[in-house]
DNA sequence: AGCACGCCGACT
DNA sequence: GTCGGCGTGCTC
């Protein structure tokens, strides 16, 4: 016997995440990051831990019993993994096993045997990035870049590659976390021409289960641009120098299983962890950003050049015979056009005849339409009935189509020459020719077309701003500015239906003013991201209620407001400062209410955590 | 997760 | 008296 090793378990079970004291036998060798199989339980069956340590002495020492085998020679996960799978679980009130298990690879035998590590090869020279002396002086930047392409590579794209090439020739890895498949592609378009592809590393999704492994595997060993989607925020990364993140505000960078991170909470964990340099870059920012920004944790550091031309029109139900026109000269000189819309449902409603606003539900102000019974009834809600009358006094009613897929219907039935092609979220295009196309595409689907479109017209801009939800706006502003940047340096965006104050900001798409006034609103009625916000949710009302009431006993029952729930949800919005209290008191509750429930179901947990709850509100 | 320990109702 | 119900708690 040669000392002890100290063993975690890659589980999301509560109660085995500590750390499990094994006896090291004699003439076995272990190390950090190994997988090892050891007799565990009352049966002393075999289970696979991983080694995170090592000492002479156990405190254990009666109990102790001994590593039966190493299951992979190569360790697996990092010392910086396993340290920011703390952290994370810390703030996001998780257990740092069930992180391990996320983090983990699956392993595949075939894949382990082949790969061997390939020799450093030398990186072509690159020209510095634009941002790169901003970034010798500071250590957190948010960069907005271009609108436009060059030669179809995006600006974001080329910067990020650029960064990636000069942290090589120091000797550090770099980290680029993307929001989806299509940002990894045009990523992969930058980085082959600058001919990095070779010393990048890409994690996506989609790849097959030995491709994720061996890629895993040279992340473990080589210097590399490594980049993919959000669990690349986990992945390890040799000499990591730089963490580059795209739109962070995308929804897909939150994890849809416990503990509910976010690409862009776990990379400024990691940032301070690894004390690398941080650059998150958008064309329309995130509030938390902007909070990030007041605060001054971060520097926005601008570089956009020319933004495409903007028009917009206040009408929401058709368009001015001014911004008709443009559309027909583009399709009738084979020019491609993007009608970007929220949905391609049908999308009706119901105006006053009289003063032209749109009926909205007695009860939650939601949509009024007119269903399939010829009866009024609400989108939002389950009213349907009898409608009173307009604020204006008026009764009469008329039915209208709303931007989407009226508008774009309509649209494609009045350029009957041109070429119509459907995008939608199942049959995404990636890419269509140039030429006359008019591209219907939903949210997100936007296809590319080689130097840009002619025309981008955001048809559902009011009802996407109409929302009720507290991030409507920035969602929407994201889409509205990447569908922007599919202009050509010569296009023009159309809003359709846009007023007010937004509408000032759009004209030259100054997306950070508009999420800074959002933000600043926010600040001023105390909610997220000015505070934190954390739901609990359980099938089991009681227990529910039994987990509140001993909340109310402790000390941070002071510092949580209570938002109004359901049976099933409470929510809390809570101060930044607070987060480790809130999280360890909501971790010893919940296990000990979990314990004596009558509920608890075998494998299912019986309270859902999540620190950041982005869809309460 | 398994699995044993343990403290209450129906049985030879 | 004891067989077994599964609620409770531990596993280095």
């Amino acid at each position: 016997m040669t000392g002890y090793a100290k063993i975690r378990f890659p589980s999301a079970l509560p109660q085995l995440d500590k750390e499990f004291d094994y006896a090291i036998p004699d003439g076995l060798e272990v190390q950090f990051g190994q997988l090892v199989r050891v007799p565990f339980g009352r049966d002393k069956s075999l289970k696979t831990g991983i080694v995170v340590g090592t000492s002479a002495q156990s405190e254990f020492a009666d109990k102790v019993l001994t590593i039966q085998a190493i299951e992979s020679v190569k360790a697996l996960i990092t010392n910086e993994q396993l340290d920011l799978a703390i952290a994370v679980a810390r703030r996001q009130a998780g257990s740092v096993g069930e992180l391990l298990s996320q983090i983990l690879p699956k392993r595949y035998k075939k894949a382990e045997s082949a790969y061997k590590e390939s020799a450093t090869k030398p990186i072509a020279s690159t020209p510095a990035s634009k941002v790169v002396r901003e970034l010798d002086v500071l250590e957190r930047v948010f960069a907005e870049f271009d609108f436009t392409t060059t030669n179809g590579l995006y600006d974001w794209a080329l910067q990020f590659a650029l960064l990636g090439a000069e942290q090589l020739r120091l000797g550090n890895s770099s980290l680029v976390v993307l929001p989806d498949f299509r940002s990894v592609e045009l990523f992969e378009l930058a980085l082959t021409e600058l001919a990095l592809l070779e010393k990048s590393i890409r994690n996506e999704s989609s790849d097959t289960g030995s491709e994720k492994y061996t890629n895993y595997l040279r992340s473990l060993d080589e210097v590399a641009i490594v980049y993919g989607v959000r669990s690349t925020s986990f992945m390890p990364a040799k000499n990591l120098g730089l963490i580059l993140l795209l739109d962070d505000a995308d929804e897909s960078h939150i994890e849809q299983s416990a503990p509910y991170w976010n690409s862009r909470d776990v990379l400024l964990q990691r940032q301070e962890l690894a004390k690398a340099k941080m650059l998150v870059s958008s064309l329309s920012p995130s509030t938390e950003m902007l909070r990030l920004l007041d605060l001054g944790y971060f520097k926005r550091v601008s570089l956009q050049n020319a933004k495409p031309l903007v028009r917009i029109t206040a009408n929401h139900t058709r368009l001015d015979d001014e911004t008709f026109g443009y559309i027909s000269n583009c399709l009738k000189s084979g020019k491609p056009v993007l009608i970007q819309t929220a949905t391609l449902g049908q999308f009706a409603g119901v105006a006053c005849k009289n003063c032209r606003e749109l009926r909205k539900c007695h009860d939650c102000g939601g949509r009024i339409w007119v269903n399939s019974f010829k009866n009024f009834a609400c989108r939002s809600c389950k009213f349907t009935g009898q409608l009173g009358p307009c604020q204006c006094g008026a009764t009469e009613i008329t039915s209208i189509k709303l931007g989407s897929s009226g508008l774009a219907e309509w649209l494609g039935k009045a350029f009957p020459g041109a070429n119509v092609v459907h995008s939608s979220g199942d049959e995404k295009i990636t890419s269509v020719p140039a030429g006359a196309t008019l591209v219907i595409a939903t949210i997100g689907a936007e296809p590319e077309v080689e130097g840009g479109y002619a025309c981008v017209l955001i048809a559902d801009a009011y009802s996407m701003v109409a929302g009720s939800r507290l991030r409507s706006l920035e969602q929407s502003s994201l889409r509205w500015a990447n569908a922007a940047s599919k202009a050509s340096s010569q296009g023009i965006v159309v809003f359709v239906g846009l007023t007010g104050e937004i509408a000032e900001q759009m004209k030259n798409l100054d997306f950070f003013a508009m999420i800074h006034a959002d933000y600043l609103d926010r600040v001023e009625l105390g909610l997220p991201p000015a505070v934190r916000l954390v739901s609990i949710t359980s099938q089991s009302s009681a227990d529910l209620q039994a987990l509140e009431t001993a909340l109310n006993q402790t000390p941070i029952a002071s510092l949580l407001r209570k938002i109004p729930g359901s049976n099933s949800q409470i929510a809390y919005t809570y101060p930044y400062s607070d987060g480790v209290d809130v999280a360890e008191t909501l971790v010893t509750l919940s296990a000990s209410v979990s314990s004596k429930s009558k509920f608890r179901k075998p494998g299912q947990r019986l309270f859902r955590i999540s620190m950041d709850d982005a869809s309460v509100l």
